[in-house]
DNA sequence: GGCTTTCACCATAACGGTGT
DNA sequence: ACACCGTTATGGTGAAAGCC
């Protein structure tokens, strides 16, 4: 499912509106001819897909973040993939006030960064990281990383983002990010490291322990790297539950 | 044009669920 | 234990579409 499979932003058009288009064989842009809805909503349609292809033209991630109700974050993925940004922190605590971040792990077009506190964790670096990112995408991201990061650091998070704990739920899968690693298939060097470990590990490694860090990073890299798979996948289920069965024979 | 049905959308409240 | 976004449920409102 792409964006421009997408009818939903039209002022209008819900849920319903958009299968009754793709039933009726209009599954893309290019297939709309202004038949189907009403006058209307076909003027509106037809100047959301003039708007919308130059602002895909452009690149632009941020208008369709804002042009998708959250629920449908996802659609933006396929389309911003490459670009799409990746991201897990660890911390010495939950307490957004009380607690440090310890590392933040980024995966990007294949690319996995690490972060570390008291090395190369400085805001200049994360920026750098952020800059160019078309989205976000993280678990439970919207309540922990996201906020924890920004009120750590002075920084200001508000590109698309793509928490994938929702979508998640929505396809019956729940109980944290490793226990659905684990349902869906997503394998792990080290299934036994939890995020509490993480915490343990950091205090180890500044007394001096050798290998904590390692075993820290590894932990925090390997979270960012699934979250691609587990993308991957969240995205295809909800193609085959939302899209495919309308539009494809 | 008038009427009816369908749908989108808003407000509100209660609840579920996860991060280190 | 805490913080808190997003979903769900509910009810109400108004616009759009299609029929005659």
């Amino acid at each position: 499912m792409r964006i421009e499979n997408s009818f939903i932003p039209v002022r209008g058009v819900g849920e319903t509106t958009e299968r009754r288009l793709w039933e009726a064989g209009v599954t893309h842009w290019d297939e709309f001819d202004g038949s189907v809805v009403g006058d209307t909503t076909a003027d509106r349609i037809q100047s959301f897909i003039d708007t919308a292809r130059d602002r895909l033209a452009d690149g632009d991630a941020r208008y369709f973040g804002e042009q998708f109700p959250s629920g449908e974050q996802w659609r933006i993925y396929e389309n911003f993939r490459s670009d799409a940004c990746f991201f897990d922190i660890e911390t010495t605590g939950l307490s957004q006030e009380r607690d440090e971040v310890t590392t933040v792990s980024f995966h990007r077009d294949g690319e996995t960064t690490t972060l570390v506190r008291g090395d190369d964790l400085t805001i200049d670096a994360l920026r750098a990281q952020f800059e160019d990112a078309a989205m976000l995408v993280t678990f439970n991201g919207k309540r922990f990383d996201v906020p924890f990061l920004e009120t750590s650091f002075d920084l200001s998070l508000d590109h698309p983002h793509l928490d994938l704990m929702y979508p998640c739920k929505q396809l019956g899968l729940t109980g944290g990010l490793k226990r659905i690693e684990g349902e869906v298939g997503v394998e792990r060097d080290r299934p036994d490291i939890t995020g509490e470990d993480a915490v343990r590990l950091w205090k180890e490694h500044q007394r001096g322990r050798d290998g904590a860090l390692e075993t820290l990073i590894s932990y925090n890299r390997e979270d960012a790297v699934n979250l691609r798979t587990l993308t991957d996948t969240v995205a295809d289920r909800l193609h085959d539950d939302v899209f495919a069965p309308v539009a494809e024979r």
